[in-house]
DNA sequence: AAATTATGTCAATATGGCTGACATAATTTA
DNA sequence: TAAATTATGTCAGCCATATTGACATAATTT
């Protein structure tokens, strides 16, 4: 009994529009922070870890390359340029001293805030613009994760 | 005046969760062709050449660098590949001969097809549980794309 | 005391971008 | 017609970000 939320109703052209948007859409989503990145010879790498770590301070490393999904060889350079470059510091953990906590510095928090500012803008004006609300986009994307992403999330809160 | 589309009247911790939710849905929505690509050893951008190209068959190489925003050495191994091992046929330009017009074969029109598959699925997923329609997402995300991108979208039409 | 774990590091490799330079053929312009 | 421009292709080298495999160190657990 086919519903209007049946697969075999939907338009598939309208499907294709979707995934062609949603190519152009992340790429300009993240065509902003890459200027400011760049500028301080930074990359998108850099830009998930100073995510992450502001999501949930004190995350430990091992967290960190579980959320990225990458090796910790890959997320070593990147880091090391966080650390050095004093956007993100280092602390033993507390309970197991082999653990290293990532806190974001004032430096940090300061950068992350300037990389989310003109990303946050133009989801305002989507949302504004389309007439839906915060949690419209919330209730699709959340829906287009898969369960591995969900639970991923689910250990930030 | 405030409206309620005013910007500052979004809740800035909702924002914050639509910016990572785009990181973990798309990262999500490209790993399933992933998959079928790799078996291929193609990766992402050759996915995208075979999405424009079925796009707008017979797209000439300029048009389709502008589309992808990549240079033309870029393209070159990539765009090689895909006609060697005959999933695209490059025709001469019909006014110009310089041009080369780019079509699928039906092997690539196939592998476009199963690659689309598991989005689709994916997408109408998403509308379903989250209870909206094609044009809803549509809206959304025909906003958050710059006018360059909306310009370009214009010219596949 | 031995095994495991968290982190870090070295080396080699792949992909997909980039720039700069140059080549060829076809078209347009002076 | 000769010269300039255009569409495409190609060579060479570089960069960022990822990979795998191997190994090192210190701390914790068994």
């Amino acid at each position: 009994m086919p519903t209007i939320f049946d697969k075999d109703a939907r338009d598939p052209s309208k499907i294709n529009t979707i995934i062609e948007l949603l190519f152009f859409a992340y790429r300009d989503f993240i065509a902003d922070p890459d200027e400011i990145l760049s500028a301080l010879g930074f990359g998108r790498a850099h830009h998930r870890v100073l995510h992450f770590v502001d999501r949930k301070q004190g995350l430990t490393v091992a967290e960190l390359l579980d959320l990225l999904g990458i090796t910790k060889q890959s997320l070593a350079r990147v880091l090391k340029q966080l650390v050095d470059g004093g956007y993100i510091e280092q602390r033993e953990g507390p309970s197991d001293r082999r653990q290293r906590e990532l806190y974001l510095t004032d430096m940090g928090a300061l950068l992350i805030e300037d990389l989310r500012r003109p990303q946050s803008r133009r989801i305002c004006e989507a949302l504004a613009s389309s007439g839906h609300g915060e949690d419209d986009a919330i209730r699709f994307l959340s829906s287009m994760i898969g369960p591995n992403a969900k639970h991923q999330i689910e250990t930030l809160e």
